[in-house]
DNA sequence: AATAAAGTACGATAAAAGTCGTATCCAAAC
DNA sequence: GTTTGGATACGACTTTTATCGTACTTTATT
């Protein structure tokens, strides 16, 4: 491994959908994707989240009372990684890229979100800056909410507090299946591993949709690799009929194949 | 990388401890280790523990109804990946690893935890089987509490909520440094990195100690490599008088130098 | 239609990480 | 005092991953 400045790619990644969201679809594997950005008549938006669902009536007005919005566009950092943890992001709309990046300008995805995922609670609640760059990938609506309101919300409603518990559980599942893809699994492997845990079903064929934002450059910082190496690794399994590269999609033609190579 | 069937180490690692516990200690870089194994007289012992400090006597009697103490050996295993997650397990005594491993024999260590520290309260939080398996290091006693007593207790006591999001926080980030070192750092740069990060002041000498199931092969999986190649780093650090291996200790002679290899 | 810019392809090469065989050291057990 | 098993050392070698230069493709721009 020869280390030195990777490219910094700033608008656009991948693939690659991260946490599976708060409530539904907790079945890893491929499947059909339920639509989360699919607007629920009679729902006020907080309602619509998944991270919310379920919650009571006056924990959602609470929220939504505290709450401010905001719009970002595609390219533009939300936070930076340092930045003092003020604030709690909710998402409505569009896909942001969580990252950590090292002095010689290498980066790491840890988390791609899409609406109605919650960030920066984690530095908010251990009272750090936040750990990494959030910059969004499209064209973005966010809710905000100050940080010590959210505290007190927290105190206030236990539901909300075992909602968060959940959720921060799952991040720490997602990470420890991030770690052992980056320690224990080649980068072929990952890749095939990572397809299939994001794949859909449409019109009868397992398919990965790409986004205008999803290039190979965001791929690999997604699987912690350089875009070189991503592109090699697509073609051997390309060349196996595997897979198939499309402009929005990668067909996975060959699911237990891929399986077979995920490890 | 070759990627086949590492050695499974089952009895030790290493240098190093790994999550912050809870309450105090949270400034990162080296520093002194106040005791967790010092037991403070008039306190019960729930409240020793970091994790519970400060919280209100109500809880710690709850909790303290609902637990039961277990003693595993060295060697042997608390729970294995997969297994239901039914219980929670607090750390009274010795030291346990948390570790995932692939089917080839493969190992990763998720985290190495000390006394006062709690574990398999994610998968119970998110009702799914344990992610990873944890083994003592040590002789080792345990305060067992059933799943369903804890998700009650958490119901029932804000503050306890606040504590285990607060926990959870902290241990997504230490995840997310895990991911970065794996992801950005040599195999040296980590190791480096590491030292520093859980070295102590001895008699005016920065130190990290060995325990005796601190081997390097322990050491290794602690960084997510194989036990030759972190050989060879301590030798070439050593041989750059940055630090010296010894049986007790790794005794760091150049922290500034170190810190310079870390990153 | 020409040009620019971003994205991708690919061969050549380098470096890091992993593997293997063997040798040595050390402490506990007999 | 030997024996034995675990731990470590080390050289030779392979594989994987990263880097670099260059060239091609596609889409957007002028």
């Amino acid at each position: 491994m020869k280390m030195a400045g990777r490219t910094i790619a700033f608008r656009s990644p991948c693939i690659i959908g991260i946490y599976r969201p708060a409530g539904q679809l907790s079945q890893s594997g491929p499947g059909t994707r339920t639509g989360y950005s699919v607007p629920k008549p009679n729902l006020t938006p907080l309602q619509q989240i998944a991270y919310f669902a379920g919650l009571p009536e006056p924990v959602l007005a609470d929220l939504e009372q505290a709450a401010v919005k905001r719009h970002f566009e595609a390219g533009q950092v939300i936070y930076l990684e340092g930045d003092p943890s003020d604030r709690v992001f909710i998402l409505e709309a569009g896909w942001v890229k969580a990252a950590r990046m090292s002095r010689e300008g290498r980066e790491q995805a840890l988390a791609f979100m899409r609406p109605g995922e919650i960030f920066g609670d984690i530095a908010v609640f251990i009272e750090q800056p936040y750990p990494a760059t959030v910059t969004a990938l499209e064209p973005v609506e966010v809710w905000v909410i100050p940080a010590k309101d959210f505290l007190v919300l927290i105190n206030r409603h236990p539901e909300l507090a075992l909602a968060v518990i959940r959720r921060l559980g799952r991040r720490v599942m997602y990470f420890i299946g991030l770690v052992e893809d980056l320690s224990l699994r080649s980068v072929e492997a990952r890749l095939a591993h990572t397809l299939l845990r994001n794949a859909e079903l449409h019109e009868g064929r397992l398919v990965v949709p790409r986004r205008d934002w999803t290039t190979f450059d965001e791929m690999a910082v997604r699987l912690g690799t350089v875009r070189d190496v991503l592109s090699r690794a697509l073609k051997t399994l390309e060349a196996e009929g595997l897979l198939r590269v499309g402009k929005q999609a990668i067909v996975l033609l060959d699911p237990d194949g891929l399986a077979r190579r995920g490890d």
